[in-house]
DNA sequence: GAGCACTGC
């Protein structure tokens, strides 16, 4: 038999070389070949099971440790265990499969571990990669998965995700990642071709960079037949998944059904809708907590406030129950989770439930009140209770008035399971739902919107430009954004300069290599022209991370007092610069970042965030400039910011109010703004509609500058008629009849000239780059 | 008078 000696294997042979006289670990050559056999895309069933059962670990060729035996009988429980055969099978005969599994599966763990036996990348030089759409899970699955093929972490078995590579050249053959990572490494190797097979996971999740992989991957399958794709959901939306691959290439893609392993969860529905369902959350936790038997208790809320109030409501009126009858009812603390939760706040969530206050007397229970964090990135032990009221925040994008929205709205049946399952993880639980059987059948969408219709495409449609596609709109979407989402994407990179007549220029290519928005990665490519690039690269760094700042519900006075001390009042922009700067001189300083209310991690991440951008300009030779004189310094660093953020840009007009130019919104400026006193133009970062249309990150600039550093855009015949024409108008005029007078007295404006220098400078040093 | 959750060689 072709296994008898290991170097007929043509698989193996490679691997039985490398270890001739490794040391005494070394198996003998008596001992067979544990995937000898085994033929790619071919295996069995049988032989796989042969191989985890034997003594030798096929990939280290070392003997299998007694955890790894533990492990594999747990492994061998799982559902998906037991569907081992069917599933090589379908991977042997399809390129394109599509998994799906409830929670507790084990599919993320299980399935790639099936397809690397199966494949064998290891003998190709291939990998198999596995996308997440967070990086913890890429983190921690990958641990797990090692672990479990008895093998350290980041040698056979890795992840990649954003700062940190833990997978080894040439070793790693599986590789768990997150999707965006995927998708930078296809804007290098459009075909990727360093990968056998491709697992997209959570692809229910719908981020936009799993749905624009998905299309990418559905065109690289025609090329490369070698390459097979495994899409795997939670959900029924798999079927959605189904049809998309199926579509036109006339082969129908099959579904691998795997059932999910937690306990069951009872729903119960309101019998008329809840007009408060704060009040009515409120008042369900209570009754849980009188009535129900021993078990924690998590509650859905949508924000901060919201969670804070009822947090609050919930100790009092636990306070009164407990005073009016100790006897049966036992003591309860209430938790608040959302994501600007300092970490060790956050971390409260995993205390044991409260004891009971004496032996025998009533357990204590723990409530904890969450926002959406809780369905997807956090899980919570021993909730045996969800009070569900059906509302969560949701993001949006007006493409008209590129503004985002963050409404309260109701949540998709997909989620509501979601949350219901959340109740079933360590024994059978409960849910309750604030709503009626009713408004869940016929008033509740069945998955939640997909990110890539309700987001601001700019570095998307760049990304896929930058991928090889060429017409945006027939491009081969899961779900096509609408076509104003594009075309507005489109201008804005035509006015960046990234597009000309639909084609990539040189200064666009260039910006795609910045992982962050166009008009960011815009700044730093103009920024050494006002000799601020050390700064810009702070900025643009800061503006990509979450909010730097704390304010805790009960100390807004003292974290708006800490906040002023840093504040500049030329603008937001320089506060964010100043704020990282004083960050990095105060690095040794364990205390500062507590004791001036700022997030510790978000301004580590501006600095790994930083340090990546530097990398990215040292690679395209932009030069780090600063200048030694601070007020023309700030004034440069505000001129920058023009050439990149120009379409974003408000005029306060004659009643007081802020208009956007040209779309002539109304906008606010946010109340964490620190612009004092409101200047008459200004340019800001986001405009998002909430309680109000505010915009955000505000730092004043001159009308000069707009007319200057951004002609193209500020062309006064393309202006509707109103205020801000008129406003622009005035400045030309005032401009023109200084020049004129100039000229007549023989004068120049030699500092006029040297701002247009500057301006024609960028131009030909983005040419150079062609 | 105030922001759900993620992510990026």
């Amino acid at each position: 038999m072709a296994g008898s000696d290991p170097k007929d294997n043509p698989y193996l042979a490679h691997h039985y070389n490398g270890r001739k006289g490794a040391g005494p670990s070394t198996p003998s050559p008596s001992i067979k070949e544990p995937l000898s056999g085994f033929r790619p895309r071919k295996v069995t069933g049988e032989q796989v099971r042969k191989a985890l059962n034997g003594d030798i670990n096929p990939f280290t060729k070392q003997r299998h440790t007694p955890q790894y035996r533990k492990i594999l009988e747990a492994r061998k429980k799982l559902p998906v265990y037991a569907q081992m055969d069917e599933f090589l099978k379908i991977f042997s005969e399809n390129q394109v499969i599509v998994v799906v599994g409830e929670t507790g599966s084990g599919k993320t763990t299980q399935i790639p571990q099936f397809v690397v036996y199966s494949d064998l990348p290891h003998t190709k030089g291939k990998l198999v990669a596995c996308t997440q759409p967070r990086r913890v899970a890429a983190m921690s699955v990958a641990k797990r998965v090692a672990d479990e093929m008895d093998i350290q972490l980041g040698r056979h078995v890795g992840y990649s995700i954003r700062f940190e590579d833990m997978t080894e050249p040439g070793t790693t053959f599986l590789k768990y990642m997150t999707d965006g990572m995927l998708l930078r490494e296809a804007m290098k190797d459009p075909s990727l071709e360093r990968y056998s097979t491709i697992i997209l996971d959570e692809a229910h999740e719908r981020t936009v960079a799993t749905d624009v992989l998905m299309g990418l991957l559905k065109g690289v399958a025609k090329r490369r037949s070698d390459l097979k794709i495994i899409v795997m959901s939670a959900t029924l939306d798999a079927l959605k998944f189904q049809n998309y691959f199926s579509l036109r290439s006339g082969v129908s893609t099959p579904l691998f059904k795997v059932p999910g392993r937690t306990y069951p969860v009872e729903v119960i529905y309101t019998q008329e809708p809840e007009p408060d369902y704060v009040e009515a959350a409120i008042r369900t936790v209570l009754m849980i907590h009188r009535a129900e038997e021993e078990g924690d208790v998590l509650v859905f809320l949508t924000g901060e406030k919201e969670i804070e109030d009822a947090c609050r409501k919930i100790r009092l009126d636990a306070e009164d129950l407990i005073n009016q009858d100790s006897e049966s009812v036992g003591p309860l603390v209430c938790i608040p989770l959302y994501s600007s939760l300092p970490p060790q706040q956050q971390q409260r969530i995993f205390d044991a439930p409260p004891a009971a206050r004496s032996t025998g007397g009533p357990r204590g229970r723990k409530v904890v009140v969450s926002t959406n964090i809780a369905e997807t990135s956090l899980t919570i032990d021993r909730i045996v209770y969800v009070v569900d009221p059906g509302f969560s925040k949701q993001k949006g994008y007006i493409p008209r008035i590129r503004a985002e929205s963050l409404l309260v709205s109701r949540i998709s049946k997909a989620s509501a399971q979601q949350r219901a399952g959340r109740a079933g993880r360590t024994r059978p639980g409960k849910c309750f739902r604030l709503y009626t059987e009713k408004d869940f059948m016929s008033e509740m969408e069945e998955q939640t919107c997909p990110e890539i219709l309700a987001s601001n495409l700019t570095i998307t449609v760049l990304e896929l430009v930058k991928l090889g596609i060429k017409d945006l709109v027939r491009f081969d979407y899961v779900d096509a954004p609408a076509p104003e989402a594009l075309t507005r994407a489109i201008e804005l990179l035509y006015y960046l300069g990234a597009l000309d007549n639909g084609n990539l220029t040189a200064l666009g290519a260039t910006m795609a290599e910045f992982p962050i928005d166009p008009q960011l990665s815009k700044l730093l490519i103009v920024s050494p022209e006002f000799k601020c690039s050390n700064e810009m690269l702070t900025i643009t760094a800061m503006m990509s991370v979450p909010n730097v700042w704390f304010r805790p519900y009960d100390q807004k006075q003292q974290a708006d007092a800490a906040k002023a001390l840093l504040t500049l009042p030329d603008g937001d922009h320089l506060t964010l610069l100043n704020v990282y700067n004083q960050y990095k001189r105060n690095i040794h300083d364990k205390n500062w970042t507590w004791t001036h209310f700022l997030s510790h991690r978000a301004l580590q991440q501006a600095g790994n965030v930083r340090a990546q951008l530097q990398r990215t300009m040292e690679r395209f030779n932009i030069d780090l400039l600063s200048l030694s004189d601070e007020k023309e310094l700030y004034t440069n660093i505000r001129q920058t910011l023009v050439c990149g953020f120009f379409m974003q840009v408000a005029h306060k007009g004659e009643k007081g109010n802020y208009l956007t130019v040209k779309d002539n919104q109304i906008v606010v400026l946010h109340p964490s703004c620190g612009l004092k006193p409101q200047p008459k133009w200004v340019l800001f970062n986001e405009f998002v509609l909430t309680t109000g249309p505010f915009i955000r990150t505000v730092s004043e600039v001159k009308p000069e500058w707009l007319l200057e550093y951004a002609g193209g855009y500020f062309d006064i015949s393309t202006f509707p008629k109103g205020e801000t024409k008129r406003a622009l108008q005035r400045i030309i005029n005032k401009k023109a009849s200084k020049s004129s007078a100039r000229v007549d007295s023989g004068k120049d404006d030699r500092k006029a000239k040297k701002k247009k220098n500057k301006g024609m400078k960028t131009k030909v040093s983005n040419k150079k780059k062609v």
